[in-house]
RNA sequence: GGGGGGAUACCAGAGCGGUCAAAUGGGACGGACUGUAAAUCCGUUGCUUCGGCUACGAAGGUUCGAAUCCUUCUCCCCCCA
């Protein structure tokens, strides 16, 4: 199936230069896609943006992987309301380092005359001098047309104003894909739909300067159903890197997805053909109560991002944490295997000492770990009955734990909430 | 340069001398219901040794008492030039 049919069927599509499907078809055609170095990992956001990078290496086209050094240097005002901080230099770098690394992992760099290449627009920016930007790239585009941009537009209509720098990101912008299109026949930028028309800054710029075609294609913003913004939970963002959010939570992050946005994100995030997803839908449909996709979605996710093993792993800690097996069962595992299934879970060290003569439920939670940032309100969620410690909903904030209630003699369980788990190890 | 308006908790936004740790809405978190879903309903949403303490842009002042009045400063918006 042709790279522009694959992603319609999917719904990724979202707005597409006229011409550009009838010259991917003609054959294979190099693309790009930028990420923002804004921070060392990438997250779930970005994930939609790499899935289009695979289906084009699929379609058997060329992609391009472009890190953002001096971009990111600048701040992209699309979709901003104020002025973006600028990074220092040190943190860019080690930003890039994080990000390149983590995109190896999904396209196929040694596939011959389609591998994925990886570049960088600090390479080719670094050099480039001011003047001698104004004068090569400034002077093709009109203030008038780089005004007429919404992302500008919106900024000098708000009440926050816009620097000259942040002006000027779409020109900067546009000569990347200038310069790839110059230099290693990239014909095509694709991003997220806030991309457009920085995009089109782009071919716009090859046209003026060496009245050359290049072409725009953009991807569906994702949106969950709700209207809340995709890829938060109460603890944050959802990233790629395991350090920063644990197999286990990013399993459960896709498992938690709602019936509706299932739907959506497993034509965007997975490689499932149409028939598989059918029918996955229809058995979902059948019953529910099963999640189904949610399960598929979070499985091929998983797998892709983290491997097999930490897949089974988080699914081997999921079903314990969430499953009917009582608290009992841990007493039949070895300390290795609670802390394995634990793994993914925040979890604290406290002396044992501490429990001997007894300690109440919030010094527990709030003073002897982080289970709560301050007494009040682990008295608060203790009195709306949503903790609980082994499994068992602590009734007041006044009940008092100590040794006994250590699981093996070294471990404390706390939920907060149905869904939040910690794990105290006493030691 | 002249004139006017404003800054309140995560956000929006009321309050304009005591009854204000501050209405209301949103968000977030928790509970019930369920399927670790959605919708709905309910609760919580500054810290605390529960005596208090710190808070309404910043610093001073008036007052028995200030988010509310006065002075200075910082920042923002609007109109005129």
């Amino acid at each position: 199936m042709n790279f522009v049919e694959e992603l319609r069927w999917r719904g990724i599509l979202h707005d597409i230069m006229p011409g550009t499907e009838e010259l991917l078809n003609k054959g294979m055609a190099a693309g790009y896609i930028g990420f923002d170095p804004t921070a060392d990992s990438l997250h779930v956001g970005s994930l939609a943006q790499i899935m289009t990078l695979i289906h084009f290496q699929r379609a058997g086209h060329k992609p391009y992987a472009l890190v953002g050094g001096a971009t990111g240097m600048v701040g992209d005002p699309s979709g901003k309301s104020a002025e973006r901080n600028l990074l220092s230099e040190e943190v860019l770098q080690h930003n890039l380092a994080g990000i390149q690394s983590q995109l190896e992992k999904f396209l196929d760099f040694n596939s011959g005359a389609n591998s994925a290449e990886m570049v960088n627009n600090y390479d080719w920016f670094k050099d480039f001098s001011f003047l001698n930007f104004i004068r090569d790239v400034g002077k093709h585009i009109t203030v008038n047309y780089m005004m007429a941009k919404d992302s500008v537009k919106n900024r000098i209509n708000g009440d926050t104003g816009m620097s000259f720098t942040e002006f000027t990101y779409q020109l900067v912008q546009g000569y990347d894909f200038y310069y790839l299109w110059k230099h290693k026949n990239c014909v095509l930028q694709m991003g997220g739909s806030d991309q457009w028309g920085n995009i089109v800054t782009g071919t716009e710029l090859i046209r003026r300067k060496d009245a050359g075609e290049a072409y725009a294609l953009t991807t569906q913003l994702i949106k969950k159903s709700d209207g809340s913004k995709f890829g938060k939970t109460e603890g944050g963002n959802i990233w790629l890197d395991p350090q920063k959010t644990s197999p286990y939570k990013f399993y459960q992050f896709w498992l938690n997805t709602s019936d509706a946005d299932a739907k959506t994100y497993i034509r965007i995030f997975t490689l499932f053909d149409e028939a598989t997803i059918n029918a996955l839908e229809t058995e979902q449909d059948a019953a529910p109560h099963l999640r189904t996709l949610q399960k598929a979605l979070a499985k091929d996710i998983t797998i892709r991002v983290h491997g097999e093993a930490e897949y089974e792993k988080a699914i081997k800690s999921s079903e314990f944490l969430f499953g009917n097996s009582d608290i009992a069962f841990l007493n039949e595992l070895s300390d290795a295997e609670i802390i394995g299934i634990f793994e993914g879970v925040p979890n604290f060290t406290i002396e044992k000492s501490a429990l001997t003569a007894g300690i109440n439920a919030v010094d527990l939670l709030a003073a002897q770990t982080a289970v709560f940032p301050s007494k009040g309100e682990a008295k608060k969620m203790i009195q709306g009955g949503g903790v609980a410690i082994n499994k068992a909903k602590i009734g007041a904030a006044e009940d008092v734990y100590n040794i006994d209630t250590l699981i093996n003699e070294k471990f404390i369980i706390v939920q907060k909430g149905k869904r939040n788990y910690f794990l105290i190890i006493a030691e």
